[in-house]
Formats: structure tokens, C-alpha cells, sequence
DNA sequence: CCTACCGATCGGTAGG
DNA sequence: CCTACCGATCGGTAGG
């Protein structure tokens, strides 16, 4: 078992804290009282606290896209593909609660060029996956409807995963079954006859 | 033609900066210089940075609350309870954006009272719909499923409407069509044939 | 890891 | 509406 270091432990906390109050309500203080020790000794092991922010949002970015990068490469149908993006989707964001709500808004207060860098594998995860369901339009394997409304309300339905709130109530759901719940939701949708 | 008065402007501007940077990171000088005045003469007609929150928030979610008790309080049923519920949120949510988006993160930041209020009417919102959605499984209108991957799978889809820089993609989207799509993608779904 | 300290900025008040 | 100002807190540095 690997040991964590110093910074990796600065990190994660900091993470938690970030979700509860937002990044710029969470001061150096707080992650430091957290973590048993003063302000000053985080500089230590971490450059700024933009740095913390950097770390999280390019990391759980690289992830999600890394994700997408592995499905979209295979030669399977745009049906097969998108249900193994909403799982990949649904894996991370569960396997990463604290950093993957950070995706929402936190992300506002990166500093170039860290931000540069987020909002571009941000724009290209929105765009393979904006392929795929184009894709499947068109091969006749997807409804046709207007692909941002589509595109949006796909990825919007799976964002409450992140936010701890909300997800709570569901916490005695197991990975199995919020798969198949949101796969069956997103495909075939509430209505019970039509 | 009601003029606005000075508060309104304040609590107006206030929100479209809330959304840009959060409620922590907008400072009283932000709100003050978009405003072309000094930070204090901003407290000759507010009474803290506290209140403009506030009401912003409480004034969104009774918005929010009036209408689902409009639509709960009729005879009609389940099903379409739930599609006229979306209809009135999406409406709702278009017609305040930069209010409504608020709901999503800074109302962490509202401070007691107003907190508890807000959470009850968001609570009381959630158990509204909530009825209706298992009314509808159990009246043999709705497909039955985990209520509260349902309930927040529906409510979730609807959420990137508030954000702007995502709505900004379909800004030359009627209302009409954005109300058509949304009610055709969670009643029945994204896939062509099943 | 700490104490001591920096300049900057915060929300808000006094007083006119 | 303003200027002048308050105590508190911010992120971060110096030096040990």
C-alpha cells in the first residue's frame, strides 16, 4: 500500500472543503486546521492554493477524457458506445465525488494557463461525445432532436452524482443499480406506455 | 411602466455577478463599480451583502414553489402533472436565469434564517414532485424505478438551463422547442427503437 | 513544523 | 451620494 504523501493528503482535503464551502469561502486556515497544523507550514508542500485547485480540475478532467478517449476508440455502434460513455460517466464521478463537483463551478477560479488547459479537454469531452450521439442520429440508432438540447440534457441528468446533498439519499444504492436506472432512464425514458 | 428601484438594481446586478464569480469571490466594490458608485453608498439601500442573497433566493424558490403548487392542485393526471411540472420549471428557470442558477451553489452561503426557509421550500418542492412521480408508478403511468435516482435523474436534466455559459449553445432555441425536446427526452428517452 | 509578520482586501460604519 | 476609516481576515513570505 502506498504511503500518501504530504501534499496528496493537503490535496484531498482540500477537495472536501472546496465542495462544502466553495474555493474562494475555504481559506488556507481551514484546510491547515483540518490537517492539525498552522497556515503557513501548507507552503511547505504546496506552491499556492491555485495550485490545489489546478491539481484537482486537471486531474478529474484528464480522467473523464481518458474515459471517453477509450470508448470512442473501439468499432462498436453509437447506441453501444454512448451507454458505455453514461457508464464510464457515472464510474468516475462516483469513484471521485469530492473532485468531480469541483467540474461545476469551481473550475471559474482557475488562473491561466491551468484554465486554458481545462476548458479545452472540457470542450473536447463535450465534443467526442457530441459525435457519438450525432453519430447515432444519423446511423438511425438515436432519435433525432436537436443535438446541444440532447447533448445537454444527457450529461446535466448525471451531475447530480457529484453533489454529496443530493447524493446522499441514494447512498444505499448500489453502482449496479444506478447504472441500469440512469442507462434505462436516459434511453427509454419515464413513460411507462407509448 | 413600474420603475425599479435603486434596491432592485442592486440585487438585479448582484445576481449576474453571484453566477459569474460566486457569491463569495463578488466583493460590495464589484457590485458598487458596475453600478458606477462607492461600495457604501450601497448600504443606504441594502443592509448587508447577506440580504441581497437572501432575497434572491427566497424570492426563486417561492417563484418555483407557487408553481408547482399550481400544478399539484389540479385533478388531472400523474402524468401529465409531471409534464406540466417540467413545462413550469423550464419556464421558470429561462425567465430568471442569473437567479435561478444561484440554487445550484450559493445558497450554502445564506446565513440562519434564511437557510432553514430555503431549505424547506427546496424540500418541500422535492417531496411535491415526488408524489407525483410515485403516484404515476403506481397508477401504472410511469415505469417503476428507484424513486430517487428518478427524481434526481428528472430534476438533474433540467439543470443546465440555469448555466449560462452551457445555454449560451442554444440561445436561438425557442422556448417551445426547448419545452418540446426536454418533455420528449424524459418521457421516452433517446433511443430510436425499442 | 513553527512564530512573526507583510500588504491587500474584505464587509461595514460614522459622519456629513 | 461621498470620504475616511474600522477591525478582521486573506494568501503568502522570512527566517529559524
Amino acid at each position: 500500500m502506498n504511503r500518501k504523501s504530504k501534499k496528496q493528503i493537503i490535496v484531498e482535503e482540500a477537495a472536501v472543503l472546496f465542495n462544502e464551502m466553495g474555493y474562494s469561502a475555504t481559506s488556507m486556515n481551514d484546510i491547515a486546521r483540518k490537517l492539525g497544523v498552522k497556515a503557513p507550514s501548507l507552503y511547505n508542500h504546496i506552491k499556492s492554493k491555485q495550485e490545489i485547485l489546478s491539481i484537482l480540475l486537471l486531474s478529474i478532467a484528464n480522467k473523464f477524457y481518458k474515459g471517453i478517449q477509450e470508448v470512442t476508440s473501439t468499432e462498436d455502434s453509437y447506441r453501444f458506445k454512448l451507454k458505455e460513455i453514461i457508464k464510464m460517466h457515472i464510474r468516475v464521478a462516483t469513484e471521485n465525488q469530492h473532485i468531480t463537483a469541483l467540474i461545476t463551478h469551481d473550475w471559474k477560479h482557475l488562473e491561466e494557463p491551468s484554465l486554458s488547459k481545462f476548458v479545452k479537454i472540457r470542450l473536447d469531452y463535450r465534443k467526442k461525445l457530441k459525435e457519438v450521439i450525432l453519430g447515432g442520429m444519423k446511423a438511425g440508432e438515436l432519435k433525432t432532436a436537436n443535438i446541444e438540447i440532447t447533448l445537454n440534457a444527457i450529461l446535466s441528468s448525471l451531475r447530480w452524482i457529484y453533489n454529496s446533498e443530493i447524493y446522499a439519499d441514494t447512498s444505499n444504492v448500489s453502482l449496479d443499480e444506478l447504472e441500469k436506472t440512469l442507462l434505462d432512464i436516459v434511453f427509454s425514458g419515464v413513460d411507462e406506455n407509448y
